[in-house]
DNA sequence: CTTTATACGGAACAGCGTTCCGTTTAGCAA
DNA sequence: TTGCTAAACGGAACGCTGTTCCGTATAAAG
């Protein structure tokens, strides 16, 4: 009963307001560099990038893991939490497929990481149950909403439309652009198939 | 009618002698070196325990992966040619006893390289390839021996048998010492059930 | 033996991870 | 407001590594 304080969002209580905002500073460089120049890009350019000295960043992420791990993890929410904003903002099916689009960007723009990690790190096996504890969820959610208002057909596991989405978005290395983005249209149509169909 | 030489086992013919030992004092120092701190170890201990400089590594194997697909098919020749050595020198189902143990020996020793190599690099495509050609005929050239003497059944496909051999040996890292060994005599015991049974 | 193309060796440079410590500053209390 | 102190910051410095470069040494040919 000693610290009142649980208005952050994300990381530790009681830190000094200046560590506070370089942390997220640091998550928000790390994100884009680890973007443009994948997860072993030099800690210097997170760290220039974020406007702090190097010593800050082993500070706050004394293994470069750990800073992966912390920039993963803000993803697979900000993923997550999006489908709460889509489906207040869209209707149901549209929600829903604007969300896929949202988490096939995310599974994209992740994929180097992933791969990177892979080899049976055990630093990053909580990665993939943090990964389906969220993301599942959010997709069930969104897939019911499309369900009960008789525009999909019901009986589609969420977990089966995640894998889905993945492999869709695999080979939208050597295609068009809008690769992705056509999959997922062919996807949610083959969803409509069986629906109530009450309009 | 230049160049009668076709005296050396595998490198290019025409090199001066001194560069002919160096590369191949650098493929023994690359062998014992990659087993000891695996494949990304410092080029200058391999150079040091060659006894060349650094330039001359460089001046044989431009890329790390000149080197590695150097030790590599070396390893597999070895393996190959261990073949030819072992059925002239036992009988049919021992000298495949003896070679299938020679090969689970590679594959450990490899395994840590192997796995470095898999994220698609195309430098090392053709590694497989290699493997599988030169493999995969001494393994049917001691199982057609053993068959052929009715000591072992026939109708085994040689590949099955070299990835049978693979996964038995695979999780001798946390257990006894002589797991692969074991594992291996329960295999060449499958084989004879089933044999002509002639004696 | 002379010559020359080839190969050698290792110093030198550049980039990166990591540590360390003098300096700065947020938070608090008087 | 003014001190005070623990927490945090920044970046120089160190060590290790990949890679290049060029003066030196030498194998091979005539």
């Amino acid at each position: 009963m000693k610290k009142p304080q649980a208005q952050e969002k994300s990381v530790k209580p009681s830190k000094r307001a200046d560590a506070q905002r370089n942390i997220e500073a640091l998550l928000k460089a790390a994100l884009a560099v680890f973007a443009k120049s994948g997860v072993d890009a030099p800690i210097r350019d997170i760290a220039e990038k974020a406007g702090v000295g190097v010593g800050t960043v082993y500070r706050h992420f004394p293994q470069r893991s750990d800073l992966i791990v912390a920039v993963f993890r803000q993803e697979v929410d900000a993923c997550a939490d999006a489908a709460v904003a889509l489906a207040a903002k869209y209707p149901p099916t549209e929600a829903l497929s604007r969300w896929l689009l949202r988490f096939t960007e995310f599974v994209e723009a992740k994929r180097g990481l992933a791969a990177a990690l892979h080899p049976g790190d055990p630093a990053y096996e909580p990665l993939r149950a943090y990964y389906d504890a969220k993301l599942r969820p959010a997709i069930a959610m969104l897939l019911n909403r499309a369900v009960a208002a008789g525009e999909i057909r019901a009986g589609v596991p969420p977990g089966d439309l995640l894998s889905a989405a993945v492999s869709l978005c695999r080979p939208a290395y050597d295609v068009a652009p809008d690769h992705t983005r056509r999959m997922l249209g062919l996807l949610i149509d083959g969803l409509r198939y069986g629906a109530v169909r009450e309009r």
